[in-house]
DNA sequence: CTTGTACATTGACGGATGTCGATGTCAGTA
DNA sequence: TACTGACATCGACATCCGTCAATGTACAAG
């Protein structure tokens, strides 16, 4: 289970700030969110990003962590459709998935730089 | 303590696909990022965002929690620089503050729509 | 000063999460 | 077949996190 089909869906992009998001809509967002939330699996995701492709082999030695505690992190970052894995030999090569990333960055969009409307 | 001078810090941007992340900026964007990985709190600040601004009172019945939780989200959203509060007569107003926000997209930007560098 | 309202704080509870050691699985190699 | 290496899974542990009832604080109206 490590590059399902349908991770989480691949989370169309409501501009969060254009209308209140329903409930499922933020649970959606926020497990997404969530698999960015955490300062293993960004460094991770960083490395990832920015090498274009990587296998695990090459992130336990930068990361500092245990082989396991890697796997689990690029099984969520997976999970939540943030990359995507291929096994090539034994090992695993990652790359990003910029269409979620984007997904996120687009909801996240906010107007201007100072959106604040004068209450009537 | 609902809208301290340096929150989280200011968080200044670095393009986390241009080169690995250290540990400790890892771990600063990784708090501002937690803060929006929370349903309640994506709610909450898409509430605020698409207002412009709105006061607690606002928020308890859209979500549906409890005032106490309420507070409690929007204080951590506050800590991480994502939103601001004023109090204005015995109303707590909340805005959006776009430039943290655009530093948490700015972060995460992708180079293009497939950036997999083919290793030579 | 007393009352009511809007919000913050505290304390406690259950569930989720990061971490690792031990073990399992599968591919390549001798 | 047997062996080694890369990765996944399992089980356990400590910690963090969301939630609410109860309580505290500050402001406004009477």
């Amino acid at each position: 289970m490590t590059e399902g089909p349908d991770p989480t869906g691949p989370l169309c992009c409501p501009p969060l700030a254009e209308e209140p998001l329903d409930a499922d809509t933020a649970a959606g967002l926020a497990t997404v969110i969530g698999a960015l939330a955490d300062p293993v699996r960004l460094r991770i995701f960083s490395i990832i990003a920015s090498q274009g492709e990587t296998c695990s082999c090459n992130l336990e030695g930068p990361i500092g962590r245990s082989q396991p505690t890697i796997s689990h992190h690029t099984s969520k970052l997976a999970a939540a459709g943030l990359i995507a894995g291929e096994r090539r030999g034994r090992w695993m090569w990652w790359r990003v998935v910029p269409e979620q990333v984007r997904a996120v960055t687009t909801a996240l969009r906010v107007p201007a730089t100072d959106g604040v409307v004068a209450p009537s």
